[in-house]
DNA sequence: TGACAATATGAATGATTATTCATATACTAT
DNA sequence: ATAGTATATGAATAATCATTCATATTGTCA
């Protein structure tokens, strides 16, 4: 997403096509693009076991600390994941319900017999 | 995604951490990652409205034909939406239900008072 | 204090990808 | 046929982004 001027057509079916503002759009491309990374999903997946410091999730989804903790660090910008500090260790875990329940859709989707491809 | 080596970890915690397979998290990180586009996004929206050929989904979300068609065939390559051919239109329309749920409840999600980033 | 463990972070890099432009294909109607 | 409309597509480009490496920070404990 490169493109920042706004659209300036004459729309006659605006209504029609009932799309969001582009503020909301924009949230929930965020969204959207956060969740589609397989590190990410690995650790949002890691977390829905429960609230876990960095190390284990590292452990869990079998990637370098410092890869756990960039993706972390976005995840948490992002208000997917919370977190507590408790003496030398940070514990991380799902914010909210919204997550758990689009990890759910999105499993349900993916396991349905289809065709995807390789890549974009 | 360009690391293609799997994990050789000794994993003593498998099952505590239900991390779905490779395949299944192939599938959602690209069910993901394709809504995870504003333009995307947007017709997706247009055609939520209903079956709409690529022209009229163009004039919706003012974009360019050849973006539109780009991302279209991105859509329809990985099944989120299909295509009938009446003469010289190409109707698009959502391939089923789940994205309809998707996109609804990433908007519920995107539309709650939470701070996002601008970009990752 | 110093050594060690847990976490964070900045820079560098390679890879992916959204968009545009130009052009091709396919179908319609005259 | 020819012109015109609708759609698709390949190449090029700029931008974004995931990952790694090296290093910094912060807290614990001896």
């Amino acid at each position: 997403m490169r493109k920042i001027s706004e659209c300036n057509c004459n729309h006659e079916k605006v209504g029609i096509a009932n799309i969001p503002n582009e503020e909301v759009l924009d949230k929930m491309t965020i969204i959207l693009k956060i969740a589609g990374d397989k590190t990410r999903l690995k650790i949002l997946y890691s977390l829905l076991a429960g609230s876990k410091c960095v190390c284990e999730i590292q452990e869990d989804i079998c990637a370098s600390q410092s890869l756990v903790s960039h993706q972390l660090k976005i995840l948490r910008n992002n208000n997917l994941v919370k977190t507590i500090k408790k003496g030398n260790h940070v514990f991380y875990s799902l914010s909210d319900a919204h997550v758990v329940a689009l990890l759910s859709l999105v499993h349900e989707h993916a396991t349905e017999d289809k065709n995807y491809e390789e890549s974009l």
